[in-house]
DNA sequence: CGATAATCAGTAATGATTACTATTTTGTGG
DNA sequence: CCACAAAATAGTAATCATTACTGATTATCG
């Protein structure tokens, strides 16, 4: 039982891209192989991959929610001029974290970790029920 | 030279929060001691209170942005249960990360790490101008 | 005071995302 | 091969946080 034709043609184009698309480049490019493909199929086939854990929502604080196929553990480089994300190894990253980054010449100047999941209120509450 | 009545009260508010508050939340709060209060004089002046570094942006992926008003450096553990925005401490994340988390009834699922600054690229660019 | 610039309230506009509906496609079991 | 139920889709309308705009108000500083 495979995905969809589009949901596959989506599947491919996000795993294929190195530019992080967003959902609207994404439409622009699949409407290329499949003309009369419709914006709210991309966005609905995107939700269903990335809640399926295929490929990874990114939000850089932007406005639009950018699309990662690579689902392996990496950071990101957002660069406030030009706007491009930017894929950052790990061991680049954490420890020294900076000294990597600056020696390929990125100029880091604010960082923002967020970790999901759940808290111990909502764990407690969930191993009382 | 100091902010105007409005941007010290809001300024303020965030400063005591401890809940990483919304735009919205923000308003709704301000204006008991602000009645007339313009939910656009909110926006303007969080986003100028950020612009200065005074206070942070928080952008978790639930559509709204959150603030913050302690600059110094921390993470965020973001609950997928009730939403809540947990401070993680520096040493908390760092070296043997979930370990200590895990020790505090956290569940650590998923973590995304951006770094924003200047890419290599513009910094060039910005370097022959 | 008085001119000039900053700030504001209130409202309209924007734009990414989601919801909805009628239609089409797909898969399955007979 | 076919009928039929379930899933997916195109196209469009709605949502809603945020921003833009406008005319009025307020601060600043000589």
């Amino acid at each position: 039982m495979n995905y969809s034709r589009q949901r596959e043609l989506i599947l491919k184009t996000v795993k294929e891209s190195k530019s992080h698309p967003t959902a609207q480049e994404i439409y622009e490019f699949v409407k290329g192989k499949s003309p009369n493909i419709s914006l709210g199929t991309v966005y609905r086939d995107l939700n269903f991959l990335a809640e399926a854990g295929v490929i990874r929502r990114i939000d850089v604080g932007d406005k639009q929610i950018h699309f990662d196929g690579d689902i392996l553990e990496h950071c990101h480089f957002v660069c406030l001029d030009c706007g491009r994300i930017h894929d950052i190894e790990r061991k680049d990253f954490c420890r020294d974290e900076n000294k990597n980054l600056i020696a390929k010449g990125f100029v880091p100047l604010r960082k923002d970790v967020i970790i999901y999941g759940q808290c111990p209120l909502c764990n407690k509450k969930e191993k009382e029920n």
